[in-house]
DNA sequence: GGCGGGTGCGCAATCGATTGCGCACCCAGG
DNA sequence: CCTGGGTGCGCAATCGATTGCGCACCCGCC
């Protein structure tokens, strides 16, 4: 088992062993023989020497010369939560299978940083880039790929939810449920998601008729990961005593947050209220109650997101190049939304029956 | 904002712009000024220079150089989940710092992969490999730190948490809250901590005079990540008809996991059975009910590893090196323990009371 | 005027691989 | 004998930075 690790060996070396010069190993190792009529035995004979030795190219030396590193960059906000790692863990999939490796970098919503790292990715001759919630300032020298960042810059492909099926999925599903006075807890102001998911909510609210009341709007504001923010806000929410019957919260952490604010408060839910959260994250289906939520596919975007990547790196991407992919979302109902009890007293107990705790649930993606 | 589209400039230009000789601005920018005299007044217009022009110098050109990659490899079980993710942000915050970047790569308990990665990792010159919960099967040419791998073998550190300190933590809190039938769910087989844990388990009981029932001993099967195998497991022991008033997991996870097993049973957590995680996760603290766990301080595991194999790397340990670091649990106390309704209904009321419904804890770390 | 000692910086090789040209050799045909 | 066309491979530049030497210039002093 102990096998020992040797000082690698060199292309000038090996050559020097086989009494052949330095070009035509490489070309042999690289399989470009037969372009270059290298004698058949030959090339067996330097295959050979090179198994036996166990030559393996210095990646830094062939990087330097032909600019490729088989490495691209990943840029996310933050590492240690169920968004971006989602995310990566779909980036992963994808690249390993091709023989690439990634760089990751977290900027933590930090301007130095999110201006640093990419520089410093170039540095290392990533051949491509990959914007995790993330806008990029700058035009880059390899092409990008941007999952749920909004710029539209040139070269730079967008992999972007459709906010619009979002919306409306998650504004009927509460509708259907009975509710009229819905609060909003926006994202934070840096995320990129945030405006474009506010427009589409607000289109769609139009679109079925319920009225958005502004009193019931809030928008996180503290930059910090977690729960927390959306508890905040929630208890803003609740302290102006505006009425409501359900939250739509920016995304399933601020959910979490919010279910705790009200919890805070003695309400329960969902049978006094209703949390709606978004993405559906691991934490999502495993917190109690089970969020209901619109799930976005996180680790396809990834998967895409990387595939694409790929591919403009190859060149196999004719332009004029698409500026977005669209990925869908979908409703997953669980148990943090019910009928609404401000109606109809009868519905909201109908609600609490109408799903009996199996303990199974569609968390599964 | 739009500054220019950054195309990495190289020595040989900043020092025709300057009007210098690579050498030189090599140097300066290097640090090595004085070493080699240059004029203060030079060594600030490269500088300036270099600030401007967004100089980094081209990490694989000066790896060749140097052979020195500034690169380290990280390999995980699995990307997505609490565990290795608050590791790796750890991790980050040390090697960024340093100007290191890290490669991720995971496993999924695959043992091709886990072949396959560091020998991948070496061939890009890492400069050593970090690895979480997961054991390297063979020598490797680099340092490598091990965080919670428990392989004892030459040249390798562990970071490991003392495991008895945990176990007593854990078992005493149960026990002061009265539980003498603690059921356990040991860790799957793969799970380089499961071992030492239960043993240090079976110390503590000894110690505190716990009776452990092997009845009420099981373990987790499924490779699968996520409350699924806790869950599973919970409903076998709760099919055994065994008793108990407390649970033991092995991780927070499994906690969750656990905890829905036992509403599905119609249990209340904490009134009914208490529930102890492990690891103090993020999703520890959201949910509800928070869990109580012993924490490991993940973050700084993933700090300490990564300054570590970096102290190795620049070969600033003096042998004979440690085995091992220590890193120390903390027991949190939130609201899945309570006091044990069997022995004294009246305790248990007193425990429902103990901790009034604040919505803060000491989630933070 | 020549010599010694600072000062301040440059030349060119080097790391290991890739790559655009080009060259030597052989054989057959004219 | 000379030429033309294969065949099989090598020369040397190149990628971008680092680094061991070494050199030019200036000043003061004997």
């Amino acid at each position: 088992m102990a096998k020992v690790p040797i000082k690698p060996i060199t292309l000038k070396e090996l050559a020097a062993m086989l009494e052949l010069s330095q070009s035509t190993v490489s070309r042999i190792i690289n399989g470009e023989a037969t372009a270059h009529r290298i004698a058949e035995e030959t090339q067996q004979r330097v295959l050979h020497a090179a198994a036996l030795n166990g030559y393996v190219a210095n990646t830094m030396a062939r990087g330097l010369r032909q600019k490729r590193t088989y490495t691209i960059g990943v840029i996310v906000p933050e590492i240690s939560e169920g968004y971006s790692t989602t995310v990566i863990s779909g980036i992963e999939d994808e690249l390993l299978k091709d023989g690439y490796f990634y760089f990751v970098a977290s900027h933590r919503h930090r301007d130095d940083l999110l201006e640093g790292y990419p520089r410093m990715m170039l540095a290392r001759s990533v051949e491509g880039i990959i914007a995790v919630d993330s806008s990029m300032s700058e035009d880059l020298p390899v092409p990008v790929v941007s999952i749920s960042g909004h710029d539209r810059r040139d070269g730079v492909i967008n992999i972007e939810l459709d906010h619009d099926q979002a919306a409306h999925l998650a504004l009927a599903h509460l509708k259907s449920l009975g509710h009229k006075l819905i609060a909003f807890i926006k994202g934070q102001a840096f995320s990129s998601d945030t405006v474009l998911r506010w427009q589409a909510i607000v289109q769609a609210a139009r679109d079925l008729q319920i009225e958005i009341d502004d009193r019931l709007v809030v928008q996180l504001q503290s930059p910090e990961p977690g729960p927390d923010p959306g508890q905040e806000m929630t208890r803003q929410l609740l302290q102006t005593n505006h009425p409501f019957t359900a939250i739509f919260a920016f995304n399933d952490v601020t959910a979490i947050g919010a279910i705790s604010a009200l919890r805070e408060a003695g309400l329960r839910v969902p049978k006094d209220i209703s949390v709606l959260g978004f993405d559906d994250i691991k934490a999502a289906s495993m917190h109690h109650p089970p969020l209901t939520t619109i799930h976005q596919p996180l680790r396809s975007m990834g998967q895409v997101a990387a595939s694409t990547l790929l591919s403009l790196i190859r060149n196999e991407i004719p332009h004029p190049q698409p500026e977005a992919i669209t990925v869908y979302p979908k409703l997953v109902v669980r148990k943090s939304t019910g009928h609404t009890a401000l109606h109809s007293e009868a519905a909201a107990q109908g609600a609490e029956e109408q799903s009996p705790a199996t303990g199974k649930d569609e968390a599964a993606s």
